[in-house]
DNA sequence: AGCACGCCGACT
DNA sequence: GTCGGCGTGCTC
């Protein structure tokens, strides 16, 4: 196929590498029909290998010698990517600078970066010919199968006519001889056929949740940053659902953005229950395949809505019109490895290039949203009431000090679970360690069961019986005497969910007790066959990590025991007060949605802390503008925007001289410009030693986006070219959620 | 990151 | 005598 538009003379192509820089190559003699473009995927030799890479630029000078560059295998497609996602690529990679071949490897499904091509598997759907009796003479099977695909107005699918025992020959009889008919379809969302776009009513507004519906309306065409601020019950959902009606309404999608535990199939089924048209899913059960088909149908329009985790961020729409991120505040958003992009934050660049309104939700919004929408960038809108108009459950402290503790609990929230109980209501006990201890003690000599390659603490565990490194997974088996006075008194120390689970076992003989972590619910499917059995309402126990304090409609819950509340609220990160009060809120929320208002206990060491008694007297909010005063007089986000340079090496010395060479070379380097930017340490990362890995890191920090980013790349540069930058990993967290 | 090439220990 | 450990070097 020969092409109107000249080649160009070289395609600068960004491939799947960690190296920061582009690739130039011949064009291949086969032009894809659009022409060369940014925006193809291309198969280029690489090396031994061969490697899909996508064209950045068409042009007519390389710096390489024209002989050295080798040619473009093939191109894999007819046109470019999407512009949009092109877009967001480029600008992701620029604003993490992150290299933009491996940026593109992240935000393309792994079929597509494989070099399959860009389109949705189809499937066959079999439609009896309308209004015509005739039959299929002598051909009994075929009359019969005739006959259930009449009950079918729509048709059906391959596969679901030979589940029914029908075979392939049967189907193309029938097609020869006209009585149906064979449409080829797309797998995921194929063209819609329905001209209504719900399928069930919309429920009927409070004046609180209309109002703000209203205030959305206004802003359906332009770029619109909202934060919807609702506390839990308060009907967030509702609203999601009823302004992508509004959007579906106009021709356009939706994105829908939903914490990693949020994207329950409970979550899904409200939308599918709700919207005629069809509702796509990105999550991580998904097959390669699936995922491409969900794509596909995203890229093309033929999907108007689509729900995901933080990846689907980057899934291109056709024509967007709005996106929703619901729990806005919720860690998961933000990746915490390799490309440490925050979807949040991306889907608010995207909204503001596509201008088209953004919604996020929360009822305990991150205080980087809450600082936006007080200084006016984002409009405020708030749900204050519960929709069932149900008090909200009240925080109670329980001075945990001097208090014998049976499984971490202590008397007086013993005593208020047996009430719970007695009453009939189910009762969350929620505690932040999974397995049976923290660690093992013996207590003859004070030895601690300490992981040979991390800087911390093994758990124990019961089930199997064994020592465990939570930061790397190292097992090992339980010692039978301590390793170094060879006393028999080893003894737990601490209390897990598994302890915790065992001590109510034993003092409420007669009740179940269903635990919920990370390790209970390993098995697929056993997380929805437990909430099963909670959502039939008989009382029990629950024992859970924050797995349990997320997102999950627990109705029958009257009674929340937070075992302990000062991990979280004493921890040194200087998110870890945010982090623990939306953690906080978020299990009084789990309490009392039933007939009875719910109690909250919560156990620490410090009841008249003033935060905790802020947040417990004068709710969420109020703790919220004590924390940012905080922040800006520390001189922390979101009036400080942070870059976290870490550094990793196997030898410790390594680290400590590299890490310690580059914070020195670039202070010199922010000195001569006369930036303003600061440059602090480097320390050692707060567990040194990970895997037998050493970590530090060097931060910098600036009120100033843009003359912290010039820094960053300054020392991505010299750790780029400096020989040093070769002896140990580094790596750039924009904008890091943890200072660990 | 891959994937090579390249020089020193325990095995068929 | 080989298989294989991971050190360093390159990829248009």
């Amino acid at each position: 196929m020969t092409s109107t538009v000249p080649a160009p003379r070289f395609l600068r192509v960004a491939l799947p590498t960690p190296l920061r820089r582009l690739f130039d190559y011949r064009p291949c003699r086969e032009a894809p029909a659009c022409g060369w473009r940014p925006g193809l995927r291309v198969k280029v030799p690489f090396g031994r290998r061969q490697l899909v890479g996508v064209v950045v630029e068409c042009t007519e000078h390389s710096d390489l010698p024209a002989q050295q560059l080798k040619q473009v295998h093939a191109c894999l497609d007819e046109a470019p990517l999407s512009a949009d996602w092109w877009w967001l690529c480029q600008f992701t990679a620029r604003y993490y600078q992150h290299p933009l071949g491996d940026t593109i490897a992240q935000a393309l499904p792994v079929a597509l970066r494989q070099g399959r091509p860009l389109q949705a598997r189809q499937q066959e759907r079999w439609i009896a010919r309308q209004g015509d009796d005739a039959a299929p003479g002598r051909a009994p099977r075929q009359a019969e199968l005739l006959a259930m695909l009449r009950q079918h107005p729509r048709g059906l699918m391959t596969p679901a006519i030979t589940a029914q025992g029908y075979t392939r020959a049967q189907l193309e009889g029938l097609l020869a001889k006209r009585l149906v008919d064979r449409r080829e379809e797309p797998v995921a969302a194929p063209a819609e056929t329905s001209s209504t776009r719900l399928a069930e009513p919309s429920l009927p507004l409070t004046r609180e949740q209309a109002g703000v519906l209203a205030e959305l309306h206004e802003g359906l065409d332009r770029y619109h940053p909202c934060l919807l601020h609702g506390v839990t019950g308060s009907g967030k959902t509702e609203v999601y659902l009823q302004l992508i009606e509004a959007v579906l309404a106009r021709g356009r999608q939706a994105l829908v953005l939903v914490p990693e535990i949020g994207l329950t199939p409970q979550t899904l089924s409200r939308f599918r229950q709700r919207f005629q048209v069809p509702v796509v899913a990105l999550h991580s059960g998904l097959t390669d395949l699936e995922r491409l088909d969900a794509w596909d149908a995203a890229r093309t329009g033929r999907a108007p809505i689509v729900i995901g985790t933080r990846s689907a961020v980057f899934t291109p729409l056709a024509m967007p019109g709005v996106i929703v991120i619901d729990e806005e505040h919720d860690g998961s958003f933000k990746q915490q490895e390799g490309l440490r992009y925050h979807a949040r934050d991306l889907a608010i660049a995207r909204a503001h290039r596509d201008g088209i309104p953004i919604v996020l939700g929360s009822a305990t919004p991150s205080l980087e949203t809450l600082a936006q929408a007080r200084g006016g960038r984002y409009r405020h809108l708030r749900l204050t009431q519960r929709a069932n108009r149900h008090a909200p459950a009240r925080l109670e402290m329980v001075d945990l000090r001097g208090r014998p503790r049976q499984g971490g609990l202590i008397p007086p929230a013993i005593e208020g679970i047996r009430q719970a109980l007695n009453a009939g209501g189910q009762v969350l006990v929620f505690i932040n360690r999974r397995g049976f201890a923290p660690t093992l003690a013996c207590h003859a000599c004070g030895w601690l069961a300490e992981c040979p390659h991390c800087d911390a603490r093994m758990t124990l565990h019961r089930q199997p019986q064994e020592l465990v490194c939570h930061h790397c997974d190292f097992h090992r088996a339980l010692p039978d005497a301590c390793p170094t006075c060879e006393s028999g008194d080893l003894r737990p120390l601490g209390s897990g969910t598994e302890r915790t689970e065992e001590t109510l076992a034993a003092l409420f003989p007669d009740t179940p007790v269903h635990r919920i972590d990370r390790d209970s619910t390993r098995r697929k499917q056993a997380f929805e066959e437990i909430l099963r059995e909670i959502r039939r309402g008989e009382p029990c126990l629950l024992v859970g990590t924050q797995m349990l304090a997320k997102g999950h409609h627990l109705p029958h819950v009257t009674l929340v025991v937070v075992v302990n509340a000062d991990a979280g609220l004493y921890a040194s990160d200087f998110r870890a007060l945010e982090q623990s009060a939306q953690l906080l809120v978020q299990v009084a929320g789990r309490a009392g949605r039933a007939e009875h208002p719910g109690r909250v206990l919560i156990q620490t060491l410090h009841p008249d802390d003033p935060n905790l008694r802020l947040l417990a007297d004068s709710g969420y909010e109020a703790l919220a503008g004590q924390l940012l005063e905080e922040r800006r007089l520390a001189g922390l986000p979101p009036f400080r925007h942070l870059a976290l340079a870490r550094f990793e090496a196997a030898r410790e010395t390594h680290v400590a001289e590299v890490a310690g060479n580059a914070a020195e070379a670039l202070r010199e380097w922010l000195a001569a410009q006369g930036s303003t930017v600061t440059c602090l340490g480097p320390v050692p990362a707060p567990m040194e030693r990970r895997q037998n890995r050493y970590h530090m890191q060097v931060m910098l920090s600036d009120t100033r986006r843009s003359s912290l980013h010039r820094a960053c790349a300054w020392l991505v540069q010299w750790l780029e070219n400096h020989p040093d930058g070769r002896r140990v990993r580094a790596s750039l967290d924009i904008d890091p959620q943890t200072l660990s």
